[in-house]
DNA sequence: TTGACATATCGACCAATATCGATATGATTG
DNA sequence: CAATCATATCGATATTGGTCGATATGTCAA
């Protein structure tokens, strides 16, 4: 249980450890957008972008959609959530208690 | 102000990004360890540990007491937390009003 | 000051990974 | 089916960053 949190923390950090793909993130926040759409926003090449998408997918950081020949991408919000609550839970264990009650999040996501 | 923090977010992220950094981090979650302490825990030579609390440190996600000849350092929690609620309000505003009162973080740390 | 110990810094090497260009896969339309 | 557009994957290259060994800096005791 105390393996698979740290692994799941480190694939967490690395995920938002490049400066493009914590672009990337801004860009979807509360939002939907294609590939090509973050590939003009960036100023990268578009396989440089699906390579980030690839790693910000397995780390579960967002969804993805399909709609005609575009595929739209969001930034999964509740999967940030629970890792900074896992963060805070491992490495903040005095706060942990008052500031994030991480255990309401994870009832919110019954699915 | 919201590139500061995209360059914390970005510092924040890579300071755990890595094995060996996480694995001080439990160390030091709670207690002062000194530099030799650490490098007995994780197996690796001792200049590779002082790079690793140097970027640690960098992040602000260490503190450092010197005592006598040793160098004692422990888990900055405070710093953590705040990191991760600049985090879940960053990237997960949906969820950062209910579940993360950073206010209430940045009122206890007033220094 | 000298010696011993603890930690930090430096230089070199190596592994991981970000990037690009080219190509493959997949979806839609005619 | 062929053509076109959107995205993913691949191979090569460049850069970043982790690691080590050696050395420098700093601290204390004799």
């Amino acid at each position: 249980m105390i393996v698979v949190m740290e692994t799941k923390q480190l694939q967490f950090a690395k995920a938002l450890a490049d400066k493009n793909r914590l672009k990337i993130m801004t860009q979807l926040c509360c939002v939907w957008l294609s590939v090509n759409d973050l590939v003009e926003q960036l100023g990268v090449e578009q396989s440089t972008v699906s390579h980030h998408l690839k790693t910000l997918k397995a780390a579960e950081l967002v969804l993805v959609r399909q709609e005609g020949k575009h595929r739209y991408y969001t930034l999964n919000q509740e999967q940030l959530t629970l890792c900074c609550g896992m963060l805070v839970q491992s490495f903040a264990p005095d706060y942990a208690a008052t500031i994030v009650p991480v255990s309401s999040i994870q009832e919110a996501s019954g699915d």
